[in-house]
DNA sequence: TATTGACTCCTACGTTGCGTAATAGTTTAG
DNA sequence: CTAAACTATTACGCAACGTAGGAGTCAATA
């Protein structure tokens, strides 16, 4: 029988920890004496290591309980869905340092709302369908935005607007000055890259609804200045030629 | 100006939230009306803005209130900083769902606190410079130890525990049976990849420290089950011919 | 004008996993 | 037997709000 100092020094874990997975439930010591101190045998130890693994894997300590305390539970699928929810986790962690670094080389300090706001991010799906219909490239953004999370989309939507941004920089130069053209060609290849392939005639549509006056229009100009939205779809016409 | 409710509906963000902001002086609103309602105007919406940005970079609020209300404020340090806080996340997660899928393969239960504990790990560093001195492995491991994050390394020794567990699952096989020698293999490649680069020579003496009986013997013994230590060293020592 | 419905305010508890006192009783070594 | 070391319980603190409750406010309708 240990005592929490000796279960404390033993394992790490702290003397608060012990008393407060005893208040939890999760590990109740194996008794208490007669002054209220409580004792732990080498079968609360297995506990406590089964714990301390899961724990590591970062499972919240309810579930953690549950899972241990299920008699017959699927330790693998448990596993698995926490590798899935990790994976996720580090997926976003991914876009949101691509997502810095693109801030940081932009300089962006302004971005609308709207663009974070996905529910807008359908509504111009939906326009994308009025242009082209039920068209294969339609299908392609419609697959990839299901399967990938609406996180993934949303950040990939911000990075879009981004580029955009980087336009808005360039309205002092020609559209059809080599460095703007270069970025048109950025604004192709992410647009293949994370919504659906962009060949040349898609893309000329695209620039055409960015100019079109409408919503569009509005949130690149209100996220990269006034005026941008039509300077990229200059770019863009002359790039598709 | 606007109410909280229209700059709530416009931001996505939610009415608590913004009270919330107020109360930490985080976003006080410009004006309040007679009957205590809060008023936005331009400026603020532009701080919320700002706002927003960071917050999407996972900053705290109280970074984020001193990043942008210090004036001449090096936002570029900032987002680098951020960036690398992230990256280390992220580099944690990766070997998180590492562990979690070498877990799930070996099906480990039980797993000896001292792995756990960081303080021994260099107890077995300086028993290993005992037995090589400063050598270039000693000094391979030395940096690879301070460059890597400690995080990193625990989670490297939690996985060469698990490489013993598996050894430890082999006992009824004969030492020179092809999957104890291909694990042997896994050991050396493992420890070449996350320690420093294990020679056979290397190893042998390796081998020979695992089944002194000391507190590493113990350890593999508690973690993977007793005889483990000896029976991976003969392994070793057959490896190694 | 009174009422209704929509909106707003503030207060305050719940959440997660303990850290950190503060106060008081217990055990052990000298 | 006393002091040192250990333990217990209680309870606040943190981060960033969600949620609920009671009450005052505003705009429009009956």
């Amino acid at each position: 029988m240990m005592t929490v100092n000796e279960v404390s020094k033993l394992t790490g874990v702290s003397i608060r920890t012990l008393q407060y997975y005893d208040t939890i439930g999760l590990l109740p010591p194996t008794e208490y004496t007669e002054a209220g101190y409580r004792l732990y045998d080498d079968t609360a130890m297995e506990r406590l290591q089964q714990i301390l693994l899961f724990k590591e894997l970062e499972f919240p300590l309810k579930e953690i309980k549950t899972i241990i305390d299920a008699p017959n539970f699927d330790r693998n699928k448990a596993l698995e869905q926490q590798i899935e929810l990790l994976t996720m986790k580090k997926e976003h962690l991914e876009n949101l340092i691509n997502f810095a670094r693109k801030i940081k080389t932009t300089g962006v300090n302004k971005m609308d709302f709207n663009v974070f706001d996905t529910t807008k991010m359908d509504e111009y799906a939906r326009k994308a369908k009025e242009q082209w219909g039920e068209t294969p490239e339609y299908k392609e953004y419609k697959e990839k935005a299901s399967n990938q999370s609406s996180d993934t989309q949303k950040i990939a939507w911000q990075n879009l607007m981004l580029i955009f941004v980087e336009f808005g920089k360039m309205k002092d130069k020609s559209p059809d000055d080599e460095a703007v053209q270069l970025q048109v060609k950025k604004l192709q290849d992410y647009i293949s890259e994370h919504f659906y392939k962009c060949s040349k005639e898609i893309l000329k549509g695209l620039g055409a609804m960015y100019a079109s006056g409408g919503e569009f229009t509005e949130n690149i100009d209100r996220a990269a200045g006034i005026g941008t939205a039509v300077f990229a779809a200059k770019a863009i016409e002359i790039y598709c030629r």
